[in-house]
This record gives structure tokens, sequence and C-alpha cells, in this order.
DNA sequence: GGGGAGAGATGCCGC
DNA sequence: GCGGCATTTCTCCCC
């Protein structure tokens, strides 16, 4: 594509706060909280309104480059074509310096919508409370996200004779660094609330066996449970939209 | 923009593992490792030729949601126009349910460059190797990356006195976890060498007082190391391309 | 704004 | 494949 039409259409973009969608071979430099350089290649290079600059490779799905919301750009052609991008709070700055435009788009885009998600660790704490049992026999849930100034525990509870439960939950495969967590956790709570005994109980739906065998070491026990999913399509009315889950 | 030469064009990109950018007033629903639903909008999608799908809103840096690579996609027509995803080993599918088109772009991209990223915790382990005074004086590091069966430890080394040193590495400022890691690794070290007195480190642009105050409480401290940056346009000769940074 | 922790984290390397 | 961990992590929430 032209080079002069796609600086101009980039320009204009810019100044009115468009999205811009750009596909050019390109080298590129970034100074900031690190450093880089990507040598030639062809991208896609994404401006949104709000100054987040995206560059994407062929493969992967993480962008290769990229500056975060804020950060002003301008176009300018000297030498060569340069497309210099600064957020100055952040101290972040990058250079991209074109050799060809294979297309430029713009776009004015509506789009208010918020994602809706469900299956979060915090659903796994909500379904915990709602029931409790799947934690163990008799617990009882006495407060979610209990606030210290060392982290927030994701349930806290008794067990049936009368224990304190420190519940930590976790959505995915437990880890060493979850174990920690609920180390931390349970120290504290003895500390604050001057008890003694107070157990530990991780909840997720894997555990790696050195995670297992680091909790069992510090008298922790593991429950399996698996955050909840339960959106309105697995009904059966809505069979048709998302049945190749086959249940 | 006119759907049927829309599908055509997207159709024909696929077969042909192309890079597709298309921009749509759409509404998405995913299942996987979780469940989503994305109210109707204006949205940019790129689908890379390895699968890569991802959904971008005008702001922020993240999609709004995603496939990875490997995913497998189909456009079609029925009642209205739908993009079905579906990843089979990793058990996730995403439905795009296709208002409009606004645009739909296509490209072959050349591009075998990998980015060189410097001011890394492994930069910083290297720095540690080479000018170990960083450190403390005295210090005389031993191995990097050891590998333990609960984590590899970024330096392992000895003190003037002869003792050994373990020290973890954080190219951003030290939290608790960060703690908690070099708490484990001791341990480890005590347990394999047969050792009493091991000693930790902390090395990091900064760390917070609460995570300070528990490094201390286990015995360890913390030395202020920046991750190493020092690429070649900070020298004289390169000071016309990134001179912003007034330094 | 900093601290703490989750994320549909992703990506990398090692076993 | 899983495990362990860094990431220019990003994002959210709370102090």
């Amino acid at each position: 594509m032209n080079t002069t039409d796609a600086i101009v259409k980039v320009t204009e973009a810019l100044a009115s706060a468009q999205t811009i969608i750009f596909s050019a071979s390109c080298q590129i430099r970034y100074s900031g909280r690190a450093e880089s350089y990507l040598p030639l290649g062809d991208r896609i290079i994404l401006i949104k309104p709000d100054g987040t600059l995206l560059v994407h490779q062929p493969t992967g799905s993480n962008p290769v480059n990229y500056m975060k919301a804020g950060t002003v750009h301008d176009v300018h052609k000297d030498e060569g074509v340069m497309l210099r991008s600064s957020n100055i709070p952040a101290k972040e700055f990058m250079d991209i310096e074109i050799l060809y435009f294979h297309f430029v788009q713009t776009a004015s885009l509506q789009d208010s919508a918020k994602l809706q998600l469900q299956g979060t660790e915090k659903d796994m704490a909500d379904m915990i409370m709602k029931t409790p049992e799947v934690i163990e026999e008799g617990f009882r849930p006495l407060s979610q996200e209990e606030q210290t100034k060392f982290g927030f525990i994701d349930v806290l509870g008794k067990d049936k004779d009368g224990n304190l439960v420190v519940v930590e939950c976790k959505r995915y495969g437990a880890d060493f660094s979850a174990v920690s967590q609920l180390a931390r956790y349970v120290e504290r709570i003895k500390a604050s609330k001057g008890v003694g005994n107070v157990r530990g109980i991780l909840a997720s739906p894997r555990i790696s066996d050195n995670a297992k065998a680091m909790l069992q070491e510090r008298g922790f026990s593991w429950v399996m449970v698996v955050p909840p999913m339960y959106m309105e399509r697995f009904s059966a009315s809505q069979r048709g939209l998302f049945d190749f889950t086959g249940t």
C-alpha cells in the first residue's frame, strides 16, 4: 500500500481516537520496565482509542510488543517511516520503524458490554458458603474474604469440633505457592485470634504430589473441589447451542 | 460490508492458513476452563495461522475472549452467521454470533524474528555471577539455576565466612510470595547439604514493608539490585533514537 | 498509589 | 505430559 496514504490515514485516525489496525514490515525497539529489540518482520499492529498498542506476530496468544493504555502515538516520515509511542508517566517508549504498510484499517467501535464470567475462584468460595459440606461433614463457614493485613482469606469457618478452619481455594491445580499462602493465613489467624489450634484446608480440582507432601508436612489437608460452572446453556432447552460438551 | 462476501473471504483465508483480521458486531459464548458470555458490541477479531483467536474490545491490553493455538475455526450461515471455534484436546469451545461485518482483512505474514529482551530476572542472576559484589563484600557465587525438586535456585554461593547463601532475584518489587520461595529454597538446601546455617538473600529493586518484616523475622536479608539494562542505544552515538529518556 | 492475589493467565524449560 | 516459575505479566480490590 502507498506509504504516504497510509501515514495520512493513521495520522487522521490517531487524531480522531479511532481504532487502527494495520499490517507492516517493521522492526521495533522498546525501552521501559525492560528493553527489547525485535528484528525485521511482518506484524499486525493494533492501536486502540485509549492509547493501547499491541504488536502481534503470526503465532501465539500474547503480543510480542505492547504499550499500555494512556500511551501517545505519532507517525512521521523522516529518512524512513517511524511510529513513535510514548507513555511519559510510565517512562515507557517504543519506536516502530516501518518499511512497508501492507494495509491500514480504521474503525469506530461501539461496545459497552462487559464479560460475564463464571467458574472463578470467587465462585468456588461462594459455593462453599452455600454448600459447606463440599469441604467436610459439619463444616460451618463464618466469613468470606476475611481481610488480614497479610492478604485475605477465601473462607474462614469452624469444623464439627469447633476448631477454626482456614480454607484456601484454587480454581486450578494447587502448587507450593498455594500451600505457602495457606500456611501464612493459618499463622495469621492463630496470632490474631489467639488460638493455638487452627486447621488449614486447600480446596482445588488437583494438587501436585510435591505440594501435597508439603501440605501434610505442615498438618494441613486437601479437598477436591471443582469450580462451579452452571450457565443456562447447560439446560436441555439450550442443548443446541453448546451440545459439544456431551453432557 | 456484504455478509456473503465476508464469509467467503474468511472461509478461504482459514483454508489457506492466512492471518485474518476483521471487525464485527457480535455476541460471544465461551465454554472451557470457565464459561463466559459477552453481549452484543463491536470488536476486533484476529485469527492467526496457528489457530489462535483473539477478541479485542476498544479498550484495554488483554483480549476479552480468546482461544489458544491449535483451535479450529469454521464460519457458516444458518439463521444467523456463526463463527464456531473448537479446541478438542483442551475441551474449549467458542461461538461468535456475528450480526454484521465491518471489514475483513487477510494477510500472509513473513516473520521469523524473535524478541531480544533484556532486564529480566535471568539477566539479574547473570550480573550477580559476573559482579558478585552487588550482593555483598566477599560473596562468591557457586552455581546458577541450581535444580532442586522444589524449584530452581537463582544463585547459590558462599559468603566471606564460608556460609552457604541462597539468592533469590526478583526483577520487580518483592512480596510475600518471594519470601516464601526463598524460605523454601533455604530449607531445601539445609536438608540436601546437611548444613544448619544457610543464609537467604532477596535481591530486587524494591520490597514491601510487610515482606521485609517477614524476611527479617526469618533471619533473611534484602539487597537492592536493579535488573541490568544496557542496550547499545544508550551509547552517545545512538542518542538520536531514544533521546527521550533524558539521560 | 501501593500492596496483595487471581487469571479461562501465557510461555518457557526441565524431567 | 506435568511441574515449577517468570512475565515489559495484567487486572481487580482494598487500604
